[in-house]
DNA sequence: CCGAAACTGAACCGAATGGTTTACGTTCAA
DNA sequence: TTGAACGTAAACCATTCGGTTCAGTTTCGG
């Protein structure tokens, strides 16, 4: 029995992943070319050719990959002996953090640039991103918890305009090159404030 | 003197624009070749390349249109009789509905697609959407009938806020393909939603 | 109605594309 | 030791790419 019980056969099938990854990322789908894909990989066209039929196979794969590592991300761990507010700060920072993340900018980048072109790389993203995130607050916040401070009818409704007020401010300017490397400060207020926002609308009167 | 004082010279200039323009929009700029476009365009190669030096320039070229064509948008015409949160509401339906139109995703989706390699490209994007939108309705934030109803200190952020909640639920399903052609219906919600939350946060107390 | 400028269509270029094949190592278990 | 599986580099294929050229046609102001 396989250690690491391998599905796809050869040695260098995460290399060639990470290749692909690396480029895609970089140039998006057609600037992505096959012959720089191998050479970042360090693995010859033929072996790429052993895995995958073509491009739009190695591409999906790539992005199959992204979508399960995104989609497997926590932030919720034990929330213990933090009130409301505290958790939903937590919540926030982390959201903003991954939003603003090398991993999160490249996901949204690529995904909105193909969701044309890959209209199950849309659905995908979408699900293991935006839907799945809004799933995990809503269920927060219809738990006793937090059902006890606050006052949510659509939970999941509040849940993404939460996520929302997270990518205030920041989110766009990242993503268009206005602003490079926000600081534990600028996440912190923009946190904030969408707690602040949050709360002003569905705190429990 | 000529009526439309056109500065760049022949007939069939804003044909390749169009022409350019609808085919970067559809591919993307790797994905759209210069042959496409100019039968598109219904042009020869010959003559689009008597406007335009090479490809960047063109695609540049549409973007910069695109931009000047957004940034004229309007949306807070004569608010004359309606209150603070009769006017916010008409703003968030003129900002979502531009957000679900064909031309702000295709817009959104090109720029955030080449916003790597086309920096100048993410910043023009910024500064004719996001920033200017941003900065109309910090100023209706700041007028003498508003400053009455509500209470903002810093109208940027807030105007930032009030934009992005106006982006909830429907934005992201539309741009990653869940969902198509949002009803007036939905759209009326999700604005009605974003004022109540606004509000929340910033009516005076 | 003339002549210059704009435009055309198609041929053409070199380079790069996605994809295939070949002829040759290397690894490793039976 | 054998031989199958995996990997390699490189040549090769047809196609397409961005971009150029040019001889001929259309357009239009003076």
């Amino acid at each position: 029995m396989n250690a690491e019980a391998q599905i796809k056969k050869g040695r260098k099938y995460d290399q060639v992943i990470e290749g692909a990854r690396s480029v895609f990322m970089r140039e998006g789908y057609e600037g992505a070319s096959v012959d720089e894909i191998a050479r970042d990989a360090g693995v010859s066209k033929a072996t790429l050719y052993s895995y995958f039929p073509d491009k739009q196979h190695l591409f999906l794969a790539v992005l199959e990959t992204e979508c399960a590592q995104q989609a497997e991300i926590e932030f919720l761990n034990d929330t213990g002996d933090l009130t409301v507010e505290q958790t939903l700060h937590v919540i926030c920072k982390t959201m903003i953090t991954f939003f603003l993340s090398r991993f999160g900018q490249d996901m949204f980048r690529v995904c909105v640039a193909e969701a044309q072109r890959f209209p199950e790389l849309g659905r995908a993203f979408y699900e293991s991103g935006p839907r799945k995130w809004g799933r995990k607050i809503a269920l927060y916040l219809d738990s006793p918890k937090a059902r006890a401070a606050l006052c949510v009818q659509d939970s999941l409704l509040a849940a993404d305009q939460l996520a929302q007020l997270c990518r205030a401010d920041l989110m766009l300017k990242v993503l268009f090159g206005i602003q490079q490397n926000p600081s534990e400060d600028d996440i912190d207020r923009v946190a904030a404030e969408a707690v602040k926002t949050f709360l002003a609308r569905y705190r429990r009167a």
